[in-house]
DNA sequence: GATGTTTGCGAAATTGTTTGCAAAAGGATA
DNA sequence: TATCCTTTTGCAAACAATTTCGCAAACATC
């Protein structure tokens, strides 16, 4: 193994300092032209390339991010982490991936490694079981940002990036009224889940105030699974229900399968629409399925850039909201 | 900000030196149990953790493994990194991950950030148009190795981790035969990809010298739209095809939008049998997709699992292949 | 000729951890 | 008391890059 060419290899072969061959590579004032040229060109002979463990050692900063979430398969988080990445890169910075598997304990140790790594920063999606938010604070207090995203703590003074909730689960609400449907089940994610709460708060709220003649029979599934079974006993009866909302992706992909079996005529004999992170289910089936689209990929974006803000200074704490938007798809 | 411990604080506060208090922390049997348990506390008090970067420089090594993919959302690589990631977690390593978005240029520089951060391996599937693998190569040279997967150099000697197209494709085929069906839509992938073309050759030559009756209709489709529009035309016909083959989740996909559109019933007037990463895909529709299985996942703990027996010494050159397996769903 | 300014560069400190070697301390034995 | 161990600890170098401070020498200004 040949090893890799330092500053000190270059000074010697040059008879100069190491400090000057430094500022050379900079194109530091302080160095004259001829000295400049001579270490570049040795420098790129030998394939001089800066140790990044002694720059981070020696700043106590690392060209990282850390990134914290419950699973990366998982349509929503892999095309935020994605969208992340290239910005990331872009900016001089890599990811650090790290999985919770949503459990509490494997969340406390992956920041432990953030930790340990000074990282740049942390986005941090928490786990569903994650009461105590002391140990993210911390990181804050060595001067490390932490962004909350998509599954945020609930009370903190804290960074926040978040989906709307409300607004998203409104707009499918409203639609669903235009079409002027009169019995819907709606299927909402895990009953204890906050993002489960606050989408089913704003539906019925929505549907109760806008509209008189509307009936709504609301149900959780924790899974596909769940999702199939119920869209199989509320659809199995001809006409006793004319339109399915779904909370979520997943949610989505066992309605269908259902709507499937039952053999059932989309829109016709039963309208879609459900809340999804891109096309790329809705895309799936025939006719494509109207969704309200709350994008994994844009609160990436949305998310970095909150993370320059706060590392060039703008250091105050704020919750921020990405917008969303109706695709019709044809399935109501 | 609180500036963080570190064996000098703690040095200092006991009156020991530096050394000692390394070596104490590490139970180092130089040291005697009173100055240990006085340290120990201390450190824990302090909450002391050991500075990853100043270990790293030490080293010249650092507990993190780089994976190089040409796209993070994509049913396939995500399941790979998830489970890439557990494993590593499991073993101390953390993943840095870098998307190459399919440009040889952006690859290069991801190398570049690899080496220079001394990343303890790389995983990595190369783009469609990498030519030059020597910069690869180059890094065995500084005593990082590589490890090839999915998409790998056609001929070179490194490790690759692959996934068994050959078998795969053979085993579809032999499936559709056993089925004695008559009339086949086989839709591949990009017509340049390897992939496609070793699936292909694999299934029209098993097609060929197992079965005189059957004909085969094989088409190549760039994503899920070609699919569909492939799958509309030749479907379109009553009676004209009995079953298509699908050579990955994608065209899959595709297929089953138009033969929703057609009101094909599956399997009954038309077969389905896909090449597919899990079940999720398939599980999406009624009745569930029979495909061959070539697990993303189970690369990943191959992969890994390549990665230290080469780090542990065993370090000559091999490719190895996962086997795929039949998961019968019930379009068949 | 004295003083100030600029240019070009080097010495040394800094960052946190590890490790080989030296050495001190203490006890036991001759 | 001298010698020899053993146990325990410290010193100093090494890792690679950066940065601060400051030295000289050249040059300009009065």
């Amino acid at each position: 193994m040949r090893t890799k060419a330092t500053l000190k290899h270059i000074s010697q072969s040059l008879n100069l300092s190491i400090s000057t061959v430094s500022r050379a590579l900079k194109n530091h004032p302080d160095i004259s032209d001829q000295t400049k040229q001579k270490v570049m060109e040795l420098a790129s002979l030998m394939e001089y390339e800066p140790n990044t463990h002694a720059i981070n050692l020696r700043t106590n900063k690392s060209k990282t991010f850390g990134v914290i979430v419950p699973v990366i398969s998982n349509y929503f988080y892999h095309s935020f982490i994605a969208a992340l990445e290239e910005d990331a890169r872009r900016l001089g910075y890599a990811l650090i991936i790290l999985q919770s598997s949503d459990d509490p304990q494997i969340e406390l140790e992956n920041l432990r490694i953030c930790r340990m790594n000074r990282v740049a920063g942390v986005f941090v999606s928490i786990t569903a079981n994650t009461k105590d938010i002391k140990p993210f604070l911390k990181l804050d207090e060595v001067d490390i940002p932490v962004i909350f995203f998509d599954k945020v703590p609930d009370f903190e003074a804290c960074n926040k990036i978040c989906l709307a909730d409300t607004e998203a689960a409104t707009m499918a609400a409203l639609t669903i009224i235009r079409k002027q449907k009169k019995k819907v089940l709606a299927i909402f994610g895990n009953e204890e889940m906050s993002i489960s709460k606050k989408r089913k708060q704003a539906f019925l709220s929505v549907i109760e105030s806008q509209s008189s003649s509307m009936e709504v029979i609301s149900e959780h599934a924790d899974n596909a699974d769940d999702a199939f079974m119920l869209t199989l006993k509320y659809g199995a009866k001809t006409g006793f229900i004319d339109t399915i909302f779904s909370m979520s992706d997943e949610i989505l992909t066992g309605v269908m399968r259902a709507i499937q079996k039952l053999k059932k005529n989309v829109p016709n004999e039963i309208g879609i629409i459900s809340i999804c992170n891109n096309n790329f289910i809705p895309r799936m089936y025939d006719p494509e399925i109207s969704f309200v689209e709350t994008s994994g990929a844009d609160l990436g974006k949305l998310a970095i850039k909150r993370m320059m803000d706060h590392m060039s200074g703008k250091t105050f704490v704020q919750e921020l909201t990405l917008p969303s938007r109706l695709v019709e798809g044809g399935s109501l």
